[in-house]
DNA sequence: TGTTATCAAGTTAACGTTAACATATTCTTC
DNA sequence: GAAGAATATGTTAACGTTAACTTGATAACA
């Protein structure tokens, strides 16, 4: 059998002026919607099949006004948290008969616009955004949401009338994670990820700020490192790499700390391989924690302490907000969602016994 | 400012009225093409923003047929691979002014399709295709390619003679990865996260067996373990309990190998623990080696052997045949290309001196 | 028997763009 | 100053679908 390769595909048109009859039969048939004879109906699916007849999505979308597909904007899927939440939105969505189409917007503002824009124009019916704030991003979100395109932003700073917001309590979480260090009798400690000028945008980092306040330990800034990020761009992810170098310069200090917080597993991670270099034995000499509770988390020497968000149920609830906004375009209340997270203690803070 | 929420969004033609001219001469000054005087599309650029103006990209692409837009999907994003790949893949793409849209589809053969539909739904202008065969999936993918979609493959088997495919030489990667436990004296080598008779879809595993044949050592079928992948469906992907329970199973035997070569670092990952539990020490009493060489691999205790696969060049390489096929519709040599594995050999094969 | 439902189609007019063609004006150029 | 080129706009007709309306049967019912 030969391919049908490269002819222009069949059209509604096509199939039916292959059966004889009009064109808003054949739509009939394929929709299911209104009244067609059991004779016509077996007729139009023949020819169908024997055209090979799709129908065209863009069109159908075009003058439904409906696209049935979510946008998903995410700055890096290679964290792993950022993969539980995809899948957690499009669980959801697809139970409810919706598409799930995903951008990733690598850390850069333009790219986030890109991503939004490729989005909108593809007249999707909503807009679930995940990635880190950033002022011409917000701009054009703003745009976005006012021209009333549904929007539910994940994590990030964002607000607007009529977008809805969830998120991990990231201060409560960088604040457990201090207030676990300070448990363990540390007063120096270190926070690896951010530059303290940085604290505006950062929850983690105030809820350390905050965790070292409520206990009288004055804030040392030369103990507060990482690269920082521009105000119009995004604040750089910290790496592994910015936790190695951010370890390196902590323990260069005259009186370096006896404990550090880390912005992230990554950066935990990195931090460790500094301070084992230096010949530290964690913890007893340097208690860690990180944030996120990546699969990574499990595996290093020894296991990191740390702090999970419920990336899974941030997923489902955004979703369902979305799905809300979607059908009952009139509502007005914003809610804005806020999770609780998990200090994950293991033994890169605690000694096994 | 009051917004302008949930008012119908402006057309063309409203600009068209607003200014007093064709809705022609509004789309040309949009679009860029064609003449118009500088007093005109200055009249209209300050109508479009008035009217908060922003093309309909649904009947643009309708009319224009084309999308600017590719559709790549994958099967699990939190591999960290996936993530290079889908990197690659929007870098390249968006040199060329296309938009990426990602599908997951979470190993399933259902899931596949559904994304594979989406996709065609939206008249994207070609398809990167990285999941796991299937047989469903297979045909459906099948006809999209018979029907003139622009496709490519990366690590699938999939044969059409207008989609071409790029992989990883997952043989020879397993070839090496099992020579170089043989070259290490190794006689008795397991390998977890497959069963036997998946052999005739797993090219690492075929390259294990080669590798053992090459060295007259015989194969013995219970050295092979894992759960097996039915034949409609994906092949379940090994994760790190699966290869938990493989080295129990291979632990347990009257004679346990001396080195394992694991599917995938998660797999991997998980064969360590189950070894350390069972007091063995790596590498003296058990060498392992995985595949992928994920982030993880380099924080095990200890590192982890691996295999390399060079994620963001099979990336790029598929974008520019899938770029060249859509702008090339007549070309019909269809290519297959196969990438060099690296074999990252670290101390969970040789001790450290 | 006439009135009303129910069923099975067909017709029309969008959805919001743009390619292709047509028309009108101004500018060159010999 | 006539012919052609360049500029500036308008008109028409799709792209492929479906909502809304219309028409004509046939069946149901009082």
């Amino acid at each position: 059998m030969r391919h049908d390769i490269r002819r222009k595909p069949a059209t509604l048109s096509d199939v039916a002026a292959t059966v004889g009859v009009a064109p808003m039969t054949v739509s009939r048939v394929i929709s299911g919607n209104g009244y067609v004879s059991e004779e016509t109906r077996e007729k139009v699916l023949e020819a169908v099949k024997k055209l090979n007849y799709r129908r065209n999505g863009l069109a159908r979308s075009l003058k439904r006004q409906q696209t049935d597909t979510v946008g998903l904007v995410i700055g890096d899927i290679s964290n792993p948290f950022s993969t539980e939440l995809a899948n957690a939105v499009r669980k959801t969505l697809s139970a409810r008969g919706y598409n799930l189409f995903i951008c990733i917007s690598e850390h850069s503002a333009k790219e986030d616009i890109t991503a939004l824009e490729a989005l909108v124009d593809h007249n999707i019916d909503g807009i679930v955004v995940a990635t880190r704030s950033n002022k011409e991003g917000d701009e054009r979100l703003t745009e976005i949401a006012n021209s009333g395109v549904p929007v539910v932003v994940v994590g990030r700073d964002f607000r607007h009338e009529a977008v809805d917001s969830i998120s991990a309590d990231n201060f409560k979480g960088g604040f457990e994670a201090t207030q676990h260090l300070i448990d363990l009798g540390h007063k120096r400690i270190g926070f690896i990820g951010a530059a303290f000028e940085d604290r505006g945008r950062l929850k983690r980092l105030q809820g350390y700020i905050s965790a070292l306040g409520k206990h009288k330990i004055s804030i040392d800034e030369r103990l507060i490192t990482g690269r920082r990020g521009s105000s119009t761009d995004t604040p750089g992810y910290s790496t592994e790499a910015i936790g190695y170098e951010g370890m390196k310069r902590l323990l260069s200090l005259p009186k370096p700390p006896t404990a550090v917080f880390a912005r992230n597993d990554f950066t935990a991670v990195g931090a460790m391989s500094a301070a084992k270099e230096a010949g530290l034995a964690i913890p007893q000499d340097l208690a860690i924690v990180g944030f996120d509770d990546t699969p990574l988390a499990l595996h290093t020497t020894p296991p990191l302490t740390t702090v999970r968000q419920p990336m899974r149920v941030q997923g489902q609830i955004a979703a369902e907000m979305l799905l809300r906004r979607i059908s009952n375009k009139d509502e007005s209340e914003t809610e804005e969602r806020v999770l609780d997270c998990e200090l994950i203690i293991r033994e890169s803070t605690v000694a096994q016994r």
